[in-house]
DNA sequence: GGAATAGTGTCTGTAAGACAGTATACG
DNA sequence: CGTATACTGTCTTACAGACACTATTCC
Protein backbone atom coordinates (compact mmCIF):
# COMPACT_ATOMS: atom_id res chain seq x y z
CA UNK A 1 0.00 0.00 0.00
CA UNK A 2 1.26 3.59 -1.01
CA UNK A 3 1.00 6.60 0.40
CA UNK A 4 -2.10 8.05 -1.72
CA UNK A 5 -4.17 5.26 -0.62
CA UNK A 6 -3.48 4.92 2.24
CA UNK A 7 -4.56 8.43 2.98
CA UNK A 8 -7.38 8.31 0.89
CA UNK A 9 -8.88 5.27 3.40
CA UNK A 10 -7.31 7.01 6.52
CA UNK A 11 -8.77 7.37 9.39
CA UNK A 12 -6.50 7.96 12.53
CA UNK A 13 -8.92 5.85 14.71
CA UNK A 14 -7.90 2.72 12.57
CA UNK A 15 -4.72 2.73 13.41
CA UNK A 16 -2.39 2.50 16.19
CA UNK A 17 -1.10 5.88 17.32
CA UNK A 18 2.39 7.40 16.64
CA UNK A 19 3.24 10.34 18.85
CA UNK A 20 6.26 12.66 17.96
CA UNK A 21 7.73 14.40 20.28
CA UNK A 22 11.22 16.75 20.01
CA UNK A 23 14.03 16.24 22.13
CA UNK A 24 16.66 18.89 22.74
CA UNK A 25 20.44 17.83 23.56
CA UNK A 26 21.31 21.60 24.59
CA UNK A 27 25.20 22.16 25.36
CA UNK A 28 26.57 24.93 27.12
CA UNK A 29 29.93 25.93 28.67
CA UNK A 30 30.38 26.71 32.65
CA UNK A 31 33.12 27.01 34.22
CA UNK A 32 35.55 26.03 31.51
CA UNK A 33 33.13 22.44 31.10
CA UNK A 34 30.61 21.59 28.98
CA UNK A 35 27.46 21.29 30.36
CA UNK A 36 24.42 19.65 29.26
CA UNK A 37 20.58 20.39 30.19
CA UNK A 38 18.61 17.62 31.79
CA UNK A 39 15.75 16.84 33.58
CA UNK A 40 14.50 14.71 36.25
CA UNK A 41 11.17 12.74 35.86
CA UNK A 42 9.04 13.15 38.56
CA UNK A 43 6.87 9.65 36.83
CA UNK A 44 7.42 6.49 35.73
CA UNK A 45 8.40 5.00 32.97
CA UNK A 46 11.90 6.34 34.03
CA UNK A 47 11.02 8.17 37.27
CA UNK A 48 13.76 9.48 38.80
CA UNK A 49 15.90 9.17 36.19
CA UNK A 50 17.48 11.84 33.87
CA UNK A 51 16.24 13.13 30.71
CA UNK A 52 16.64 15.24 27.81
CA UNK A 53 13.91 18.05 27.77
CA UNK A 54 11.36 17.66 25.32
CA UNK A 55 7.51 16.83 24.61
CA UNK A 56 4.98 16.60 22.03
CA UNK A 57 4.51 18.60 18.74
CA UNK A 58 1.90 20.66 18.53
CA UNK A 59 -0.78 20.62 15.66
CA UNK A 60 0.11 23.87 14.23
CA UNK A 61 3.87 23.95 15.37
CA UNK A 62 7.28 23.72 13.15
CA UNK A 63 9.62 20.88 14.54
CA UNK A 64 12.24 23.40 15.38
CA UNK A 65 9.40 25.76 16.70
CA UNK A 66 8.69 23.11 18.94
CA UNK A 67 12.26 22.51 20.15
CA UNK A 68 12.49 26.05 20.64
CA UNK A 69 9.46 26.32 22.80
CA UNK A 70 10.80 23.24 25.27
CA UNK A 71 14.26 24.58 25.39
CA UNK A 72 12.49 27.96 26.62
CA UNK A 73 9.90 26.02 29.01
CA UNK A 74 12.96 24.31 30.54
CA UNK A 75 15.12 27.17 31.10
CA UNK A 76 12.72 29.51 31.72
CA UNK A 77 14.26 32.19 29.03
CA UNK A 78 12.25 34.35 27.19
CA UNK A 79 12.72 35.72 23.46
CA UNK A 80 15.90 37.70 23.75
CA UNK A 81 18.38 35.49 25.07
CA UNK A 82 16.93 32.17 23.21
CA UNK A 83 17.94 34.30 19.89
CA UNK A 84 21.58 33.70 21.12
CA UNK A 85 21.26 30.21 21.27
CA UNK A 86 21.61 28.10 17.88
CA UNK A 87 19.28 25.24 17.43
CA UNK A 88 19.91 22.67 14.46
CA UNK A 89 18.17 19.31 13.54
CA UNK A 90 19.97 16.44 14.93
CA UNK A 91 18.14 12.93 14.08
CA UNK A 92 15.29 11.07 14.68
CA UNK A 93 14.69 8.12 16.70
CA UNK A 94 11.93 5.82 16.68
CA UNK A 95 12.47 2.57 17.53
CA UNK A 96 9.64 0.57 18.18
CA UNK A 97 10.48 -0.22 21.58
CA UNK A 98 11.96 2.85 22.67
CA UNK A 99 9.06 4.34 24.86
CA UNK A 100 7.44 0.94 26.57
CA UNK A 101 3.57 2.97 26.26
CA UNK A 102 3.50 3.19 23.14
CA UNK A 103 4.91 4.10 19.58
CA UNK A 104 6.96 7.80 19.84
CA UNK A 105 8.96 9.24 17.19
CA UNK A 106 11.76 11.64 18.77
CA UNK A 107 12.94 14.39 16.73
CA UNK A 108 15.98 14.95 18.45
CA UNK A 109 17.63 19.52 17.87
CA UNK A 110 20.86 19.92 19.13
CA UNK A 111 21.31 23.59 20.99
CA UNK A 112 24.41 25.56 21.17
CA UNK A 113 24.09 28.24 24.19
CA UNK A 114 26.08 30.74 25.94
CA UNK A 115 25.96 30.58 29.63
CA UNK A 116 22.44 30.45 30.94
CA UNK A 117 20.93 30.88 34.10
CA UNK A 118 20.05 27.69 36.47
CA UNK A 119 17.37 26.24 34.31
CA UNK A 120 13.66 26.50 36.45
CA UNK A 121 12.16 23.13 36.76
CA UNK A 122 8.60 22.88 34.97
CA UNK A 123 6.07 21.94 37.91
CA UNK A 124 6.10 18.12 36.26
CA UNK A 125 9.44 17.65 36.32
CA UNK A 126 11.38 16.99 39.58
CA UNK A 127 14.41 18.97 38.95
CA UNK A 128 16.44 20.71 35.96
CA UNK A 129 19.87 21.13 35.60
CA UNK A 130 22.82 22.07 33.87
CA UNK A 131 25.32 18.92 34.66
CA UNK A 132 28.52 18.50 33.15
CA UNK A 133 29.01 15.82 30.25
CA UNK A 134 32.15 14.17 32.16
CA UNK A 135 29.30 13.80 35.27
CA UNK A 136 26.89 11.72 32.74
CA UNK A 137 24.78 8.86 34.84
CA UNK A 138 24.79 6.42 31.77
CA UNK A 139 22.85 3.87 33.43
CA UNK A 140 20.18 6.21 34.71
CA UNK A 141 19.28 7.97 31.65
CA UNK A 142 16.02 7.70 30.74
CA UNK A 143 14.84 6.03 27.07
CA UNK A 144 17.42 5.85 24.47
CA UNK A 145 18.06 9.28 25.46
CA UNK A 146 21.92 8.65 26.02
CA UNK A 147 22.45 7.38 22.53
CA UNK A 148 20.90 10.65 22.05
CA UNK A 149 23.59 12.48 23.65
CA UNK A 150 25.91 10.44 22.47
CA UNK A 151 24.92 11.99 18.61
CA UNK A 152 24.77 15.17 19.92
CA UNK A 153 27.76 15.38 21.20
CA UNK A 154 29.84 13.96 18.40
CA UNK A 155 28.07 15.98 16.07
CA UNK A 156 28.74 19.37 18.68
CA UNK A 157 32.69 18.19 17.66
CA UNK A 158 32.51 17.57 14.07
CA UNK A 159 30.43 21.32 13.52
CA UNK A 160 32.89 23.01 15.33
CA UNK A 161 35.53 21.84 12.33
CA UNK A 162 33.37 23.23 9.70
CA UNK A 163 30.83 26.09 11.05
CA UNK A 164 31.54 29.44 13.38
CA UNK A 165 28.77 27.97 15.42
CA UNK A 166 31.99 27.42 18.30
CA UNK A 167 30.59 31.62 18.79
CA UNK A 168 27.15 30.82 20.07
CA UNK A 169 28.66 29.19 23.06
CA UNK A 170 30.14 33.10 23.95
CA UNK A 171 29.06 36.82 24.73
CA UNK A 172 28.49 38.99 21.71
CA UNK A 173 32.22 40.05 22.12
CA UNK A 174 34.85 37.71 23.09
CA UNK A 175 38.51 37.12 22.49
CA UNK A 176 40.24 34.45 20.51
CA UNK A 177 41.48 32.75 23.77
CA UNK A 178 37.68 33.04 24.58
CA UNK A 179 37.21 31.09 21.53
CA UNK A 180 39.92 28.49 21.82
CA UNK A 181 38.68 27.56 25.37
CA UNK A 182 35.17 26.89 23.50
CA UNK A 183 37.30 24.58 20.90
CA UNK A 184 39.18 22.91 24.20
CA UNK A 185 36.54 22.27 25.89
CA UNK A 186 34.51 20.61 23.59
CA UNK A 187 36.86 18.57 21.61
CA UNK A 188 38.36 17.68 24.64
CA UNK A 189 42.26 18.46 23.90
CA UNK A 190 44.77 21.24 24.31
CA UNK A 191 45.24 23.67 20.84
CA UNK A 192 47.85 25.37 20.35
CA UNK A 193 47.46 29.11 20.95
CA UNK A 194 49.61 31.30 18.99
CA UNK A 195 48.95 28.75 16.01
CA UNK A 196 45.17 28.67 16.93
CA UNK A 197 45.06 32.69 16.90
CA UNK A 198 46.32 32.90 13.45
CA UNK A 199 44.79 30.20 12.01
CA UNK A 200 41.19 32.21 13.08
CA UNK A 201 42.06 35.19 11.66
CA UNK A 202 43.09 33.75 8.20
CA UNK A 203 39.86 32.53 8.01
CA UNK A 204 37.72 34.23 5.83
CA UNK A 205 34.50 35.79 8.00
CA UNK A 206 35.52 33.65 10.75
CA UNK A 207 35.02 37.08 13.15
CA UNK A 208 35.55 40.44 12.33
CA UNK A 209 37.40 42.99 15.06
CA UNK A 210 35.19 45.08 17.04
CA UNK A 211 38.62 47.27 17.30
CA UNK A 212 37.81 47.78 21.10
CA UNK A 213 40.24 45.46 24.04
CA UNK A 214 39.39 44.05 27.10
CA UNK A 215 39.48 46.24 30.32
CA UNK A 216 41.82 44.42 31.94
CA UNK A 217 44.13 41.70 31.04
CA UNK A 218 44.39 37.96 32.47
CA UNK A 219 43.92 37.60 35.99
CA UNK A 220 47.41 36.26 36.30
CA UNK A 221 48.98 39.10 33.75
CA UNK A 222 48.96 39.42 30.53
CA UNK A 223 48.24 42.16 28.15
CA UNK A 224 44.50 43.18 27.03
CA UNK A 225 42.88 40.74 24.38
CA UNK A 226 41.09 42.56 21.37
CA UNK A 227 37.84 41.55 21.16
CA UNK A 228 35.91 40.16 18.29
CA UNK A 229 32.59 39.38 16.94
CA UNK A 230 31.15 36.38 14.78
CA UNK A 231 31.66 36.92 11.07
CA UNK A 232 29.65 36.74 7.94
CA UNK A 233 30.76 33.02 6.92
CA UNK A 234 28.22 30.21 7.93
CA UNK A 235 31.07 27.57 6.71
CA UNK A 236 34.58 27.79 7.47
CA UNK A 237 37.05 27.54 4.49
CA UNK A 238 39.32 26.02 5.49
CA UNK A 239 37.83 24.03 7.98
CA UNK A 240 39.78 24.14 11.56
CA UNK A 241 40.25 19.96 11.85
CA UNK A 242 40.63 17.87 14.82
CA UNK A 243 43.93 16.03 15.13
CA UNK B 1 2.36 20.03 30.27
CA UNK B 2 5.51 17.93 30.19
CA UNK B 3 5.91 14.17 28.49
CA UNK B 4 5.02 12.19 31.59
CA UNK B 5 1.59 14.05 32.14
CA UNK B 6 0.76 14.13 28.52
CA UNK B 7 0.98 10.65 28.40
CA UNK B 8 -0.68 9.48 31.72
CA UNK B 9 -3.35 10.83 30.40
CA UNK B 10 -2.99 10.48 26.99
CA UNK B 11 -5.42 9.01 24.90
CA UNK B 12 -5.01 8.92 20.66
CA UNK B 13 -8.02 9.44 19.83
CA UNK B 14 -8.27 12.52 22.15
CA UNK B 15 -5.55 14.58 20.34
CA UNK B 16 -4.90 15.33 16.34
CA UNK B 17 -3.63 12.56 14.74
CA UNK B 18 0.02 13.15 13.66
CA UNK B 19 1.27 10.34 11.21
CA UNK B 20 4.92 9.74 10.42
CA UNK B 21 6.20 8.39 7.14
CA UNK B 22 9.87 7.27 5.41
CA UNK B 23 10.77 9.21 2.47
CA UNK B 24 13.95 7.91 0.36
CA UNK B 25 16.00 10.07 -1.70
CA UNK B 26 17.80 7.11 -3.88
CA UNK B 27 20.44 8.13 -6.13
CA UNK B 28 22.09 6.53 -8.69
CA UNK B 29 24.54 6.36 -11.61
CA UNK B 30 23.48 5.51 -15.36
CA UNK B 31 25.23 5.94 -18.10
CA UNK B 32 27.36 8.73 -16.70
CA UNK B 33 24.52 10.76 -15.37
CA UNK B 34 23.20 11.28 -11.54
CA UNK B 35 19.37 9.59 -11.18
CA UNK B 36 17.21 9.48 -8.76
CA UNK B 37 14.14 7.53 -8.10
CA UNK B 38 10.87 9.44 -8.39
CA UNK B 39 7.50 7.93 -8.47
CA UNK B 40 4.67 9.32 -10.02
CA UNK B 41 1.44 9.58 -8.03
CA UNK B 42 -1.88 8.50 -9.18
CA UNK B 43 -4.17 10.17 -6.52
CA UNK B 44 -4.67 13.54 -5.03
CA UNK B 45 -3.78 15.61 -4.03
CA UNK B 46 -0.78 16.21 -6.49
CA UNK B 47 -1.96 13.27 -8.44
CA UNK B 48 0.42 13.51 -11.65
CA UNK B 49 3.16 15.10 -10.11
CA UNK B 50 6.37 13.19 -9.01
CA UNK B 51 7.18 12.39 -5.76
CA UNK B 52 10.09 10.33 -3.18
CA UNK B 53 9.10 6.63 -3.03
CA UNK B 54 7.81 6.59 0.76
CA UNK B 55 4.79 6.17 3.01
CA UNK B 56 4.03 5.21 6.46
CA UNK B 57 5.49 3.64 9.20
CA UNK B 58 4.80 0.62 10.32
CA UNK B 59 3.67 -0.02 13.65
CA UNK B 60 6.58 -2.16 14.63
CA UNK B 61 9.11 -1.06 12.06
CA UNK B 62 12.43 0.56 12.61
CA UNK B 63 12.77 4.13 10.56
CA UNK B 64 15.48 2.44 8.54
CA UNK B 65 13.95 -0.43 8.15
CA UNK B 66 11.30 1.02 6.60
CA UNK B 67 13.13 3.40 4.61
CA UNK B 68 14.56 -0.10 3.11
CA UNK B 69 11.04 -1.92 3.02
CA UNK B 70 9.81 0.97 0.59
CA UNK B 71 12.87 1.35 -1.41
CA UNK B 72 12.97 -2.45 -1.99
CA UNK B 73 8.69 -2.59 -3.02
CA UNK B 74 9.50 0.67 -5.15
CA UNK B 75 12.37 -0.69 -7.23
CA UNK B 76 11.05 -4.83 -6.90
CA UNK B 77 14.35 -5.92 -5.58
CA UNK B 78 15.12 -8.81 -2.87
CA UNK B 79 17.53 -8.78 -0.01
CA UNK B 80 21.03 -9.70 -2.25
CA UNK B 81 21.02 -6.47 -4.38
CA UNK B 82 19.54 -4.29 -1.80
CA UNK B 83 22.54 -5.18 0.71
CA UNK B 84 24.84 -3.55 -1.68
CA UNK B 85 22.83 -0.19 -1.00
CA UNK B 86 23.86 2.19 1.63
CA UNK B 87 20.97 3.91 3.36
CA UNK B 88 20.92 6.91 5.98
CA UNK B 89 18.60 9.19 7.52
CA UNK B 90 18.35 12.22 5.78
CA UNK B 91 16.34 14.52 7.51
CA UNK B 92 12.85 15.50 9.34
CA UNK B 93 9.95 17.24 7.64
CA UNK B 94 7.61 18.41 9.32
CA UNK B 95 6.08 21.83 8.24
CA UNK B 96 2.56 21.57 9.39
CA UNK B 97 1.40 22.35 6.15
CA UNK B 98 3.63 19.88 4.08
CA UNK B 99 0.41 18.14 3.91
CA UNK B 100 -2.91 19.39 2.86
CA UNK B 101 -5.00 16.48 4.34
CA UNK B 102 -3.48 15.83 7.55
CA UNK B 103 -0.07 16.69 10.25
CA UNK B 104 2.77 14.50 8.40
CA UNK B 105 6.26 14.36 9.96
CA UNK B 106 8.64 12.46 6.96
CA UNK B 107 11.50 10.92 8.16
CA UNK B 108 13.96 11.47 5.09
CA UNK B 109 16.34 8.92 3.98
CA UNK B 110 19.71 9.11 1.32
CA UNK B 111 20.37 6.26 -0.63
CA UNK B 112 23.30 5.17 -2.83
CA UNK B 113 22.87 2.85 -5.27
CA UNK B 114 25.07 0.32 -7.64
CA UNK B 115 23.06 0.46 -11.22
CA UNK B 116 19.93 -1.49 -11.00
CA UNK B 117 17.48 -2.31 -13.27
CA UNK B 118 14.30 -0.06 -14.09
CA UNK B 119 12.12 0.06 -11.18
CA UNK B 120 8.55 -1.75 -11.26
CA UNK B 121 5.81 0.54 -10.86
CA UNK B 122 3.61 -0.61 -7.96
CA UNK B 123 0.00 -0.77 -8.64
CA UNK B 124 -0.70 2.09 -6.83
CA UNK B 125 1.51 4.29 -8.15
CA UNK B 126 1.21 5.71 -11.95
CA UNK B 127 4.83 5.35 -12.52
CA UNK B 128 8.21 5.02 -11.29
CA UNK B 129 11.59 5.59 -12.42
CA UNK B 130 14.93 6.41 -12.45
CA UNK B 131 15.47 10.56 -13.75
CA UNK B 132 18.33 11.91 -14.01
CA UNK B 133 18.79 15.21 -11.60
CA UNK B 134 19.02 17.46 -14.24
CA UNK B 135 15.59 16.84 -15.73
CA UNK B 136 14.14 17.45 -12.58
CA UNK B 137 10.75 19.00 -12.40
CA UNK B 138 11.11 21.40 -9.74
CA UNK B 139 7.80 22.92 -10.35
CA UNK B 140 5.98 19.06 -10.50
CA UNK B 141 6.62 18.05 -7.64
CA UNK B 142 4.58 16.32 -4.88
CA UNK B 143 4.35 18.11 -1.19
CA UNK B 144 7.92 19.48 0.03
CA UNK B 145 9.79 17.24 -1.78
CA UNK B 146 11.91 19.44 -4.03
CA UNK B 147 13.28 21.11 -0.73
CA UNK B 148 13.99 16.88 0.12
CA UNK B 149 15.81 16.37 -2.93
CA UNK B 150 18.35 19.74 -2.97
CA UNK B 151 19.49 18.40 1.07
CA UNK B 152 19.67 14.87 -0.06
CA UNK B 153 22.03 15.99 -3.08
CA UNK B 154 23.97 18.04 -0.94
CA UNK B 155 24.49 15.88 1.74
CA UNK B 156 25.78 13.22 -1.10
CA UNK B 157 28.15 15.81 -2.29
CA UNK B 158 29.48 15.95 1.39
CA UNK B 159 29.42 12.22 2.05
CA UNK B 160 31.87 11.79 -0.91
CA UNK B 161 34.25 14.11 0.66
CA UNK B 162 34.55 12.41 4.00
CA UNK B 163 33.52 8.98 3.37
CA UNK B 164 34.42 6.16 1.10
CA UNK B 165 30.52 5.73 0.35
CA UNK B 166 31.21 6.40 -3.08
CA UNK B 167 32.06 2.84 -3.57
CA UNK B 168 28.32 2.05 -2.91
CA UNK B 169 27.60 3.39 -6.39
CA UNK B 170 29.86 0.64 -7.91
CA UNK B 171 30.30 -2.67 -8.71
CA UNK B 172 31.78 -5.01 -5.77
CA UNK B 173 34.99 -4.04 -8.17
CA UNK B 174 35.86 -1.03 -9.55
CA UNK B 175 39.26 0.70 -10.95
CA UNK B 176 39.90 4.12 -9.79
CA UNK B 177 38.78 5.36 -13.17
CA UNK B 178 35.30 4.00 -12.30
CA UNK B 179 35.77 5.76 -8.63
CA UNK B 180 36.98 8.70 -10.29
CA UNK B 181 34.00 9.03 -12.12
CA UNK B 182 31.83 9.07 -9.48
CA UNK B 183 32.86 11.87 -7.95
CA UNK B 184 32.74 13.64 -10.92
CA UNK B 185 29.08 13.10 -11.62
CA UNK B 186 28.19 13.82 -8.01
CA UNK B 187 30.15 16.74 -7.52
CA UNK B 188 29.60 18.21 -11.56
CA UNK B 189 33.26 19.06 -11.69
CA UNK B 190 36.15 17.17 -13.57
CA UNK B 191 38.69 16.26 -11.90
CA UNK B 192 42.44 16.16 -12.49
CA UNK B 193 43.23 11.77 -13.01
CA UNK B 194 46.89 11.72 -12.39
CA UNK B 195 46.11 13.40 -8.66
CA UNK B 196 43.01 11.47 -8.01
CA UNK B 197 44.49 8.08 -8.53
CA UNK B 198 47.27 9.00 -6.11
CA UNK B 199 44.86 10.67 -3.76
CA UNK B 200 42.77 7.51 -3.39
CA UNK B 201 45.48 5.11 -3.07
CA UNK B 202 47.40 7.22 -0.51
CA UNK B 203 44.23 7.63 2.15
CA UNK B 204 44.57 4.52 4.37
CA UNK B 205 41.64 2.07 4.06
CA UNK B 206 39.71 3.56 1.41
CA UNK B 207 40.39 0.70 -1.65
CA UNK B 208 42.22 -2.29 -1.05
CA UNK B 209 43.61 -4.06 -4.02
CA UNK B 210 41.89 -7.61 -5.46
CA UNK B 211 45.57 -8.23 -7.44
CA UNK B 212 43.13 -8.49 -10.76
CA UNK B 213 43.26 -6.16 -13.64
CA UNK B 214 40.29 -5.63 -16.03
CA UNK B 215 39.94 -8.18 -18.80
CA UNK B 216 40.30 -5.80 -21.64
CA UNK B 217 41.66 -2.05 -21.48
CA UNK B 218 39.49 1.10 -22.54
CA UNK B 219 37.32 0.68 -25.59
CA UNK B 220 39.43 3.23 -26.96
CA UNK B 221 42.80 2.04 -26.17
CA UNK B 222 45.28 1.95 -23.16
CA UNK B 223 46.22 -0.34 -20.57
CA UNK B 224 44.09 -2.74 -18.33
CA UNK B 225 43.23 -1.23 -15.23
CA UNK B 226 43.94 -2.49 -11.67
CA UNK B 227 40.69 -3.57 -9.44
CA UNK B 228 39.94 -2.62 -6.46
CA UNK B 229 37.07 -3.23 -3.79
CA UNK B 230 36.09 -1.01 -0.73
CA UNK B 231 38.45 -0.89 2.13
CA UNK B 232 37.81 -0.99 5.93
CA UNK B 233 37.86 2.49 6.28
CA UNK B 234 34.71 4.54 7.40
CA UNK B 235 35.56 7.60 7.21
CA UNK B 236 38.21 9.32 5.19
CA UNK B 237 41.57 10.62 6.85
CA UNK B 238 42.67 13.35 4.88
CA UNK B 239 39.44 13.85 3.11
CA UNK B 240 38.37 14.43 0.01
CA UNK B 241 37.79 18.04 -0.77
CA UNK B 242 35.88 19.88 -3.12
CA UNK B 243 36.88 23.20 -4.42
C1' DG C 1 60.79 42.53 39.14
C1' DG C 2 58.68 37.96 38.16
C1' DA C 3 55.26 35.57 35.86
C1' DA C 4 51.66 34.86 32.74
C1' DT C 5 49.41 35.87 28.54
C1' DA C 6 48.41 38.12 23.59
C1' DG C 7 50.04 38.18 19.45
C1' DT C 8 53.67 37.58 15.62
C1' DG C 9 57.72 35.54 13.02
C1' DT C 10 59.78 31.63 11.16
C1' DC C 11 60.95 26.95 10.06
C1' DT C 12 59.56 22.31 8.71
C1' DG C 13 56.77 18.51 7.25
C1' DT C 14 52.73 17.19 4.71
C1' DA C 15 49.59 17.29 1.25
C1' DA C 16 47.30 19.12 -2.95
C1' DG C 17 47.56 20.79 -7.67
C1' DA C 18 49.96 21.44 -12.17
C1' DC C 19 52.51 19.21 -15.47
C1' DA C 20 55.20 15.85 -17.66
C1' DG C 21 56.48 11.32 -18.85
C1' DT C 22 56.16 6.11 -19.53
C1' DA C 23 53.96 1.89 -20.45
C1' DT C 24 50.08 -0.61 -22.24
C1' DA C 25 46.29 -1.70 -25.11
C1' DC C 26 42.70 -0.72 -28.88
C1' DG C 27 41.75 -0.03 -33.71
C1' DC D 1 51.36 2.98 -36.07
C1' DG D 2 48.44 6.59 -34.00
C1' DT D 3 45.88 7.47 -30.09
C1' DA D 4 43.78 7.04 -25.75
C1' DT D 5 44.31 5.69 -21.19
C1' DA D 6 46.57 3.89 -16.55
C1' DC D 7 49.72 5.08 -13.64
C1' DT D 8 54.01 7.39 -11.75
C1' DG D 9 57.54 11.18 -11.06
C1' DT D 10 58.50 15.79 -9.89
C1' DC D 11 57.98 20.57 -8.95
C1' DT D 12 55.50 24.33 -6.72
C1' DT D 13 52.44 26.23 -3.54
C1' DA D 14 49.54 26.26 0.59
C1' DC D 15 48.84 25.27 5.08
C1' DA D 16 49.25 23.06 9.74
C1' DG D 17 52.20 22.28 13.66
C1' DA D 18 56.38 23.23 16.45
C1' DC D 19 59.11 26.64 18.38
C1' DA D 20 60.76 31.06 19.46
C1' DC D 21 60.29 35.77 20.50
C1' DT D 22 58.35 40.39 21.86
C1' DA D 23 55.18 43.29 24.16
C1' DT D 24 51.93 44.04 27.69
C1' DT D 25 49.75 43.57 32.01
C1' DC D 26 48.90 41.68 36.90
C1' DC D 27 50.66 40.87 41.42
Amino acid sequence: MNEQDFLAGYDPRDYPAVAVTVDVVALTIREGALHLLLIRRGAPPYEGHWALPGGFIRPDEDLLAGARRELAEETGLGGERLDRVHLEQLGSYGAPDRDPRMRVVSIAHLAFAPDLPDPVADTDAADAIWLPVTALPNRQLAFDHGRIIDDGLERARSKLEYTPLATRFLAPEFTVTELRAVYETVWGEPLHAGNFHRKVLSVPGFVESTGASTERGGPRGGPRARLYRPGTARLLHPALLRS
